[in-house]
DNA sequence: TTAACTGCAAAAGATTTGCATCCCG
DNA sequence: CGGGATGCAAATCTTTTGCAGTTAA
């Protein structure tokens, strides 16, 4: 069997990635590790979550074409999208009731289901102008 | 004002995508198109399709990381996507109420949603074994 | 006719992989 | 020590762009 090893550099990623309030792209978790590891190799980072998403510690999630990544284990939940700062939210609250199992109109049987919502955040809200 | 030109490829690719059961990916559209048009290059499929979008005819939905696209003016739906085949299915029954200008938990307001089902389609539940 | 459109191939951006070196256990 | 992990650069893959030939109007 294949062994995996603690490293610096896979401590610090997993430490990111616990710590965010939302889904990272990889080039934001680049950037946020660097502070601690100046010479952080971007293909590191792509191989680290690839190994922590194997490992089920955390999950890509798809917005806008661009791959994110959050920690797993936090329940369910969705995501707010910011139409104007960008920036995705972690939904508390779940606007569907739909067991696993259900049957939709058509016949599909619902395993799962993911939702995100557009609009404005806070911050924005509070923004004049 | 630049003038835009209908030709047999734009034919094509336009009747492709209003003829389409759900959201097609970029080398689907390539694939169908060549049964008309053999030597169709996959950069005129590309242009094609960011000419529609531009014009509002199409629009791209990203799903599991891959982008596709689907005709607009279908009215408000959801896709299913069927996580035995892959395929994605135009979903014609919503399964949230959230008007636009809705204040979610938290503050946000809400603009828009999105939401996509997985499971099995009907075709995949009826296959044996 | 002639400017827009197309196919091809090169270019650009994102992600993966080969390899020599490094370092955890 | 020895094999897994890393950084760099080369290789892939996907999407975009430059160009010369083609074609709609």
């Amino acid at each position: 069997m294949t062994a995996t090893r603690s490293t610096r550099q896979r401590d610090v990623i997993t430490r990111i990635m616990q710590a965010a309030q939302g889904p990272l792209a990889v080039a934001d978790v680049h950037d946020r590790a660097r502070s601690d590891l100046p010479g952080l190799g971007i293909a590191t980072v792509y191989r680290t979550l690839k190994l922590l998403t194997d490992q089920g510690r955390i999950h890509p999630v798809t917005l806008d074409g661009e791959t994110l990544y959050e920690a797993s284990g936090q329940g369910h939940h969705h995501h707010f999208s910011c139409q104007d700062c960008g920036r995705v939210f972690t939904l508390h609250t779940c606007p569907v009731a739909l067991p696993s199992g259900t049957v939709y109109p058509g016949g599909f049987i619902v395993r799962a289901h993911e939702v995100t919502l557009y609009g404005q955040c806070p911050d924005c809200a509070a923004q004049p102008g």
